[in-house]
DNA sequence: AACATTGCTTTCAAAATGATAGTAACACTT
DNA sequence: AAGTGTTACTATCATTTTGAAAGCAATGTT
Protein backbone atom coordinates (compact mmCIF):
# COMPACT_ATOMS: atom_id res chain seq x y z
CA UNK A 1 0.00 0.00 0.00
CA UNK A 2 2.27 2.40 1.47
CA UNK A 3 5.71 0.69 0.34
CA UNK A 4 7.61 3.58 -1.26
CA UNK A 5 10.34 1.98 0.60
CA UNK A 6 11.88 -1.38 1.88
CA UNK A 7 10.08 -1.53 5.24
CA UNK A 8 6.62 -2.46 6.87
CA UNK A 9 4.57 0.72 6.85
CA UNK A 10 5.14 2.49 9.58
CA UNK A 11 1.73 3.82 10.37
CA UNK A 12 0.61 1.91 13.29
CA UNK A 13 -3.36 3.01 11.67
CA UNK A 14 -2.33 1.24 8.35
CA UNK A 15 -0.88 -1.87 9.98
CA UNK A 16 -4.08 -2.03 11.98
CA UNK A 17 -6.17 -1.53 9.57
CA UNK A 18 -4.44 -4.17 6.70
CA UNK A 19 -6.12 -6.86 8.63
CA UNK A 20 -8.98 -4.89 10.00
CA UNK A 21 -9.94 -2.65 7.82
CA UNK A 22 -13.40 -3.98 6.59
CA UNK A 23 -16.78 -3.56 8.11
CA UNK A 24 -17.76 -7.39 8.73
CA UNK A 25 -14.75 -7.67 11.22
CA UNK A 26 -15.26 -4.90 12.91
CA UNK A 27 -19.30 -5.63 13.39
CA UNK A 28 -17.62 -9.49 14.38
CA UNK A 29 -15.14 -7.70 17.03
CA UNK A 30 -18.31 -5.59 18.47
CA UNK A 31 -20.74 -8.92 18.52
CA UNK A 32 -17.99 -10.30 20.40
CA UNK A 33 -17.76 -7.76 23.06
CA UNK A 34 -21.53 -8.21 22.96
CA UNK A 35 -20.84 -11.88 24.16
CA UNK A 36 -21.41 -13.42 21.05
CA UNK A 37 -19.23 -16.62 20.52
CA UNK A 38 -21.05 -19.37 17.78
CA UNK A 39 -20.59 -18.98 13.92
CA UNK A 40 -24.61 -18.99 14.31
CA UNK A 41 -25.01 -16.44 16.22
CA UNK A 42 -22.33 -14.44 14.47
CA UNK A 43 -24.63 -15.33 11.00
CA UNK A 44 -27.85 -14.50 12.42
CA UNK A 45 -26.84 -11.50 14.05
CA UNK A 46 -24.83 -9.87 10.93
CA UNK A 47 -26.82 -11.06 8.06
CA UNK A 48 -23.52 -12.32 7.15
CA UNK A 49 -22.93 -15.29 4.16
CA UNK A 50 -20.98 -17.93 5.48
CA UNK A 51 -18.75 -18.01 3.41
CA UNK A 52 -17.34 -14.58 4.60
CA UNK A 53 -17.77 -15.18 8.05
CA UNK A 54 -15.67 -18.17 7.40
CA UNK A 55 -13.15 -15.77 6.02
CA UNK A 56 -13.22 -12.99 8.90
CA UNK A 57 -12.95 -15.65 12.16
CA UNK A 58 -10.17 -17.37 10.28
CA UNK A 59 -8.54 -13.75 9.75
CA UNK A 60 -9.32 -12.73 13.45
CA UNK A 61 -8.22 -16.06 14.69
CA UNK A 62 -4.70 -15.57 12.67
CA UNK A 63 -4.48 -12.47 14.21
CA UNK A 64 -4.69 -12.98 17.47
CA UNK A 65 -7.93 -11.03 18.24
CA UNK A 66 -9.95 -14.18 18.83
CA UNK A 67 -8.99 -18.03 19.10
CA UNK A 68 -11.15 -20.95 19.01
CA UNK A 69 -12.18 -23.18 22.33
CA UNK A 70 -13.48 -26.06 21.84
CA UNK A 71 -17.17 -26.42 24.16
CA UNK A 72 -18.20 -29.71 22.58
CA UNK A 73 -15.90 -32.63 22.56
CA UNK A 74 -18.97 -34.87 20.55
CA UNK A 75 -19.85 -33.58 18.26
CA UNK A 76 -16.35 -31.83 17.52
CA UNK A 77 -17.60 -27.67 18.14
CA UNK A 78 -15.77 -24.79 18.36
CA UNK A 79 -16.53 -21.43 19.39
CA UNK A 80 -14.48 -17.99 18.85
CA UNK A 81 -13.71 -15.73 21.83
CA UNK A 82 -11.87 -12.51 22.50
CA UNK A 83 -8.08 -12.91 23.40
CA UNK A 84 -6.74 -10.14 25.06
CA UNK A 85 -6.00 -8.24 21.87
CA UNK A 86 -9.33 -8.58 20.79
CA UNK A 87 -10.31 -7.32 24.17
CA UNK A 88 -8.01 -4.26 24.19
CA UNK A 89 -9.60 -3.40 20.87
CA UNK A 90 -12.68 -2.26 22.78
CA UNK A 91 -11.63 1.73 23.10
CA UNK A 92 -11.10 1.69 19.27
CA UNK A 93 -15.24 0.10 19.30
CA UNK A 94 -16.51 2.39 21.73
CA UNK A 95 -14.82 5.38 19.89
CA UNK A 96 -16.34 4.76 16.33
CA UNK A 97 -19.34 4.38 18.47
CA UNK A 98 -19.06 7.65 19.93
CA UNK A 99 -18.49 9.37 17.17
CA UNK A 100 -21.66 7.85 15.19
CA UNK A 101 -23.79 8.53 18.37
CA UNK A 102 -22.35 12.23 17.99
CA UNK A 103 -22.81 12.43 14.02
CA UNK A 104 -25.43 9.88 12.89
CA UNK A 105 -27.60 9.26 16.13
CA UNK A 106 -31.11 10.17 14.63
CA UNK A 107 -33.73 7.72 15.34
CA UNK A 108 -33.50 4.87 18.64
CA UNK A 109 -29.77 4.17 19.11
CA UNK A 110 -28.34 1.64 21.15
CA UNK A 111 -26.72 3.20 23.97
CA UNK A 112 -23.43 1.73 25.92
CA UNK A 113 -23.91 1.57 29.75
CA UNK A 114 -22.02 0.74 32.69
CA UNK A 115 -22.83 -2.41 34.13
CA UNK A 116 -22.38 -1.31 37.75
CA UNK A 117 -23.74 2.53 37.74
CA UNK A 118 -26.42 1.79 34.69
CA UNK A 119 -25.38 5.11 33.42
CA UNK A 120 -24.67 5.60 29.82
CA UNK A 121 -21.02 5.84 29.19
CA UNK A 122 -19.43 8.83 27.94
CA UNK A 123 -16.55 7.85 26.05
CA UNK A 124 -13.42 10.21 25.21
CA UNK A 125 -10.34 9.97 24.03
CA UNK A 126 -7.29 11.23 26.02
CA UNK A 127 -3.86 11.63 26.38
CA UNK A 128 -3.11 10.13 29.69
CA UNK A 129 0.59 12.08 29.62
CA UNK A 130 -1.04 15.68 29.97
CA UNK A 131 -4.63 14.37 30.34
CA UNK A 132 -6.01 16.49 28.01
CA UNK A 133 -9.13 15.37 25.38
CA UNK A 134 -7.28 14.50 21.81
CA UNK A 135 -8.18 16.96 19.48
CA UNK A 136 -7.47 19.92 21.68
CA UNK A 137 -3.93 20.30 21.05
CA UNK A 138 -2.37 20.35 18.17
CA UNK A 139 -0.49 16.65 17.30
CA UNK A 140 2.49 16.05 14.74
CA UNK A 141 2.74 12.41 13.00
CA UNK A 142 6.45 11.78 13.32
CA UNK A 143 8.51 9.37 11.01
CA UNK A 144 11.32 7.17 12.61
CA UNK A 145 14.06 6.52 10.07
CA UNK A 146 13.77 3.72 8.24
CA UNK A 147 16.63 1.50 7.44
CA UNK A 148 14.85 -1.60 7.96
CA UNK B 1 -27.17 -5.72 7.24
CA UNK B 2 -29.45 -5.85 10.36
CA UNK B 3 -32.45 -5.06 9.16
CA UNK B 4 -35.08 -7.37 11.58
CA UNK B 5 -36.97 -4.61 11.80
CA UNK B 6 -38.28 -1.32 9.92
CA UNK B 7 -35.94 0.97 11.41
CA UNK B 8 -32.35 1.88 10.64
CA UNK B 9 -29.68 -0.29 12.69
CA UNK B 10 -29.44 1.34 15.84
CA UNK B 11 -25.66 0.32 16.56
CA UNK B 12 -23.95 3.56 16.24
CA UNK B 13 -20.59 1.70 15.06
CA UNK B 14 -22.79 0.07 12.45
CA UNK B 15 -24.13 3.42 11.18
CA UNK B 16 -20.45 4.78 11.29
CA UNK B 17 -18.64 1.51 9.45
CA UNK B 18 -21.85 1.83 6.74
CA UNK B 19 -20.00 4.20 4.94
CA UNK B 20 -16.57 4.03 7.07
CA UNK B 21 -15.78 1.00 6.98
CA UNK B 22 -12.88 0.59 4.27
CA UNK B 23 -9.63 1.00 4.67
CA UNK B 24 -9.12 3.93 2.27
CA UNK B 25 -11.25 5.97 3.66
CA UNK B 26 -9.52 5.53 7.21
CA UNK B 27 -6.04 6.44 5.67
CA UNK B 28 -7.60 9.10 3.76
CA UNK B 29 -9.20 10.82 6.41
CA UNK B 30 -5.68 9.56 8.49
CA UNK B 31 -3.52 11.51 5.41
CA UNK B 32 -6.56 14.61 5.88
CA UNK B 33 -5.34 15.05 9.78
CA UNK B 34 -1.88 15.09 9.07
CA UNK B 35 -2.49 17.50 6.86
CA UNK B 36 -3.00 16.71 3.14
CA UNK B 37 -5.74 18.00 1.45
CA UNK B 38 -5.19 17.65 -2.77
CA UNK B 39 -6.15 14.81 -4.61
CA UNK B 40 -2.71 14.40 -5.88
CA UNK B 41 -1.81 14.50 -2.64
CA UNK B 42 -3.80 11.34 -1.24
CA UNK B 43 -3.50 9.43 -4.57
CA UNK B 44 0.25 9.27 -3.91
CA UNK B 45 0.60 9.16 -0.20
CA UNK B 46 -1.89 6.34 -0.73
CA UNK B 47 -1.08 4.72 -3.85
CA UNK B 48 -4.30 4.48 -4.78
CA UNK B 49 -6.02 4.14 -7.68
CA UNK B 50 -7.79 7.35 -8.82
CA UNK B 51 -11.14 5.70 -9.90
CA UNK B 52 -11.48 4.45 -5.53
CA UNK B 53 -10.00 8.08 -4.64
CA UNK B 54 -12.39 10.19 -6.50
CA UNK B 55 -15.08 8.00 -5.27
CA UNK B 56 -13.93 7.73 -1.34
CA UNK B 57 -13.42 11.23 -1.65
CA UNK B 58 -16.78 12.16 -2.75
CA UNK B 59 -18.50 9.67 -0.12
CA UNK B 60 -16.27 11.54 2.69
CA UNK B 61 -17.43 14.36 0.94
CA UNK B 62 -21.03 13.58 1.38
CA UNK B 63 -21.08 12.15 4.53
CA UNK B 64 -19.40 15.41 5.62
CA UNK B 65 -16.61 14.39 7.11
CA UNK B 66 -14.47 16.81 4.24
CA UNK B 67 -15.59 19.57 2.70
CA UNK B 68 -14.56 20.83 -1.01
CA UNK B 69 -12.71 24.13 -1.30
CA UNK B 70 -12.10 26.26 -4.36
CA UNK B 71 -8.40 27.18 -4.19
CA UNK B 72 -7.73 28.41 -7.24
CA UNK B 73 -10.24 29.84 -9.69
CA UNK B 74 -7.93 29.79 -12.69
CA UNK B 75 -7.41 26.87 -13.37
CA UNK B 76 -10.98 26.00 -10.99
CA UNK B 77 -9.29 23.26 -8.54
CA UNK B 78 -10.86 22.31 -5.30
CA UNK B 79 -8.95 20.92 -2.23
CA UNK B 80 -10.69 18.88 0.09
CA UNK B 81 -10.52 19.96 4.15
CA UNK B 82 -11.65 18.43 7.39
CA UNK B 83 -15.03 19.55 8.58
CA UNK B 84 -16.27 19.71 12.36
CA UNK B 85 -17.46 16.07 11.97
CA UNK B 86 -14.17 15.07 10.11
CA UNK B 87 -12.11 16.70 12.83
CA UNK B 88 -13.80 14.73 15.62
CA UNK B 89 -13.30 11.24 14.15
CA UNK B 90 -9.49 11.76 14.85
CA UNK B 91 -9.73 10.30 18.52
CA UNK B 92 -11.25 6.90 16.42
CA UNK B 93 -7.82 7.16 14.37
CA UNK B 94 -5.32 7.91 17.59
CA UNK B 95 -7.31 4.97 19.14
CA UNK B 96 -6.50 2.36 15.99
CA UNK B 97 -3.46 3.68 16.06
CA UNK B 98 -2.60 3.14 19.70
CA UNK B 99 -4.06 -0.24 19.62
CA UNK B 100 -1.71 -1.06 16.34
CA UNK B 101 1.23 0.12 17.97
CA UNK B 102 0.54 -1.91 20.76
CA UNK B 103 -0.36 -5.06 18.92
CA UNK B 104 1.35 -4.70 15.60
CA UNK B 105 4.51 -2.55 16.56
CA UNK B 106 7.78 -4.16 15.27
CA UNK B 107 10.18 -2.53 13.67
CA UNK B 108 9.80 1.55 13.28
CA UNK B 109 7.00 3.11 13.74
CA UNK B 110 5.09 6.47 13.36
CA UNK B 111 4.38 7.64 16.55
CA UNK B 112 2.16 10.83 17.52
CA UNK B 113 3.59 14.08 19.12
CA UNK B 114 2.08 16.66 21.06
CA UNK B 115 3.62 19.59 18.94
CA UNK B 116 3.79 21.91 22.35
CA UNK B 117 5.45 19.40 24.61
CA UNK B 118 7.25 16.94 22.13
CA UNK B 119 6.31 14.09 23.89
CA UNK B 120 4.93 11.02 22.66
CA UNK B 121 1.03 11.01 23.29
CA UNK B 122 -0.45 7.64 25.42
CA UNK B 123 -4.10 7.91 23.97
CA UNK B 124 -6.89 6.25 26.85
CA UNK B 125 -10.40 6.11 25.91
CA UNK B 126 -11.93 7.14 29.52
CA UNK B 127 -15.63 7.31 30.29
CA UNK B 128 -16.36 11.43 31.35
CA UNK B 129 -18.81 10.14 33.87
CA UNK B 130 -16.46 7.97 35.80
CA UNK B 131 -13.46 9.09 34.96
CA UNK B 132 -12.30 5.34 34.59
CA UNK B 133 -10.15 3.41 31.23
CA UNK B 134 -13.04 1.78 28.99
CA UNK B 135 -12.45 -2.03 29.37
CA UNK B 136 -11.61 -1.76 32.91
CA UNK B 137 -15.35 -1.75 33.70
CA UNK B 138 -17.82 -4.20 32.27
CA UNK B 139 -20.43 -2.51 29.69
CA UNK B 140 -23.70 -3.35 28.54
CA UNK B 141 -25.12 -2.26 25.18
CA UNK B 142 -28.96 -1.27 25.56
CA UNK B 143 -30.85 -1.72 22.84
CA UNK B 144 -34.00 0.85 23.16
CA UNK B 145 -37.45 -0.25 22.18
CA UNK B 146 -38.05 0.40 18.04
CA UNK B 147 -41.45 1.91 16.88
CA UNK B 148 -40.19 3.54 13.95
C1' DA C 1 3.87 25.93 -29.55
C1' DA C 2 5.15 22.32 -26.65
C1' DC C 3 5.25 20.47 -22.19
C1' DA C 4 3.84 20.16 -17.28
C1' DT C 5 0.34 20.12 -13.65
C1' DT C 6 -3.91 18.88 -11.49
C1' DG C 7 -7.99 16.47 -10.98
C1' DC C 8 -10.14 13.69 -12.61
C1' DT C 9 -12.87 9.75 -16.26
C1' DT C 10 -12.75 5.57 -19.19
C1' DT C 11 -11.85 0.92 -19.88
C1' DC C 12 -11.26 -3.61 -18.66
C1' DA C 13 -9.29 -7.52 -16.11
C1' DA C 14 -9.00 -9.47 -11.49
C1' DA C 15 -10.57 -10.04 -6.91
C1' DA C 16 -14.02 -9.85 -3.36
C1' DT C 17 -18.70 -10.34 -2.04
C1' DG C 18 -23.30 -12.27 -1.49
C1' DA C 19 -26.99 -15.56 -2.14
C1' DT C 20 -28.18 -20.16 -2.25
C1' DA C 21 -27.54 -24.83 -1.75
C1' DG C 22 -25.21 -28.62 0.01
C1' DT C 23 -22.32 -31.42 3.32
C1' DA C 24 -20.16 -33.62 7.53
C1' DA C 25 -20.59 -35.07 12.04
C1' DC C 26 -23.00 -36.00 15.26
C1' DA C 27 -27.51 -36.09 18.74
C1' DC C 28 -32.17 -36.91 19.38
C1' DT C 29 -36.66 -38.86 18.49
C1' DT C 30 -39.65 -42.22 17.14
C1' DA D 1 -32.74 -48.23 12.57
C1' DA D 2 -34.47 -44.39 10.09
C1' DG D 3 -35.54 -39.95 9.95
C1' DT D 4 -35.01 -35.22 11.69
C1' DG D 5 -32.45 -31.45 13.83
C1' DT D 6 -28.30 -28.82 14.99
C1' DT D 7 -23.94 -26.67 14.11
C1' DA D 8 -20.26 -25.26 11.44
C1' DC D 9 -19.06 -24.99 7.75
C1' DT D 10 -17.77 -25.61 1.98
C1' DA D 11 -19.10 -25.26 -3.06
C1' DT D 12 -20.90 -22.80 -6.75
C1' DC D 13 -21.76 -18.94 -9.32
C1' DA D 14 -23.66 -14.33 -10.41
C1' DT D 15 -22.87 -9.61 -9.08
C1' DT D 16 -20.15 -5.94 -7.30
C1' DT D 17 -15.99 -3.76 -6.17
C1' DT D 18 -11.31 -2.96 -6.90
C1' DG D 19 -7.08 -1.97 -9.23
C1' DA D 20 -3.96 -0.87 -13.10
C1' DA D 21 -3.27 1.74 -17.06
C1' DA D 22 -4.32 5.08 -20.13
C1' DG D 23 -6.62 9.21 -21.53
C1' DC D 24 -8.48 13.93 -21.15
C1' DA D 25 -9.74 18.83 -20.04
C1' DA D 26 -8.36 23.13 -18.43
C1' DT D 27 -5.10 25.66 -17.57
C1' DG D 28 0.03 27.55 -16.43
C1' DT D 29 4.92 27.63 -17.76
C1' DT D 30 8.84 27.93 -20.88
Amino acid sequence: MNDKNSCADPCPIARCLAFLGDTWSLLILRDAHIGLTRFDQFRKSLGIAPTILTRRLATLTEEGLLEKRLYSERPPREEYVLTAAGRDFLPVLVMIGAWGHQYRGEGPLVRIQDVETGADIKPVAIDEITGTKIGTRPLRFVLPDCDD
